[in-house]
DNA sequence: ATGGTTGAAGATCAA
């Protein structure tokens, strides 16, 4: 069973890219993020047509966020975090699909640094780990899906230098990372590649980041111990970053037994 | 220090 987080960067533009990477991959699971769209402007006719099932948390605009679900509804079990610091901005749903419960997260960017953009970032990322450790409570196979927009480590980036005043490679930010994972949740894609220093998962569309390789890994898929004990491999589907109009954001994948 | 790109909304913002 494979389960993906994929960025789409706006769904009504991205559709096609969506259809053609269902097509290709089958996932069992997709959780996707910055629909930029609103509930009932989702195009959900074209994964539909493919067999897919969906449970959103839409937005006009900005964020928004979906769980799709191949042969079967996804059953939703809430939208937004327990005591969410901004409930107007849609940046997390969780369901349970193929007897796993999963969730897909953007979690808030935190541009510019000394802003309360950031603080809402660190404000977002302790909520997100009360909830999280409730989650490992219940002692299921659960998986935190998306698009954390840290990233965790100095070998995750392309340059240190380049990112050192971005919210997304502060400190602050990965530390807030590594209480989550510290709690007891399986970094699925780091224990399949331990040693692999190009593991981006995503390419920013300026400056020719793709064509240079100039890439951080900020997609991540977190595994509960229920969840890790069926881990079979984790990856990055790095050609559907190579297509016509492709998101900046590569689908980044678990499989499980 | 600046600019480069994209989507959605709408004469800019968020990323």
């Amino acid at each position: 069973m494979k389960i993906v987080s994929f960025n789409i960067n706006g769904i009504r533009a991205r559709h096609d890219r969506l259809t053609e990477y269902l097509e290709k991959e089958q996932p069992e699971i997709v959780c996707l993020q910055e629909l930029k769209c609103a509930d009932d402007a989702l195009p959900v006719e074209h994964f539909e047509a493919q067999g897919y099932h969906g449970v959103w948390h839409g937005q006009k605009g900005f964020n928004g966020v979906a769980i799709l679900s191949k042969g079967e509804k996804p059953e939703l079990r809430r939208k937004g975090l327990p005591d969410d610091p901004n409930p107007d901005q849609s940046r997390y749903i969780e369901a349970e699909a193929h007897g796993v419960v999963v969730a897909s997260i953007y979690l808030p960017n935190g541009n510019p640094i000394g802003t309360e953009k950031f603080t809402y970032k660190l404000d977002w990322m302790e909520q997100l780990r009360l909830h999280a450790a409730e989650l490992l409570a219940a002692e299921r196979p659960t998986v935190l899906v998306g698009d954390y927009n840290v990233i965790p480590e100095d070998r995750d980036t392309y340059s240190r230098s380049a990112m050192a005043k971005d919210a997304l490679f502060q400190p602050e930010s990965q530390q807030a990372f590594r209480r989550i994972v510290a709690q007891g949740w399986t970094d699925a894609l780091r224990t399949f590649h331990p040693d692999e220093k190009r593991l981006y998962t995503f390419w920013d569309y300026q400056r020719g980041a793709w064509q240079r390789d100039a890439g951080f890994r900020i997609d991540h898929l977190l595994c509960s111990p229920q969840a890790a004990d069926r881990l079979t491999g984790a990856g990055v589907d790095r050609w559907a970053r190579g297509e016509e109009k492709a998101s900046d954001h590569a689908p980044t994948w678990a499989s499980f037994e």
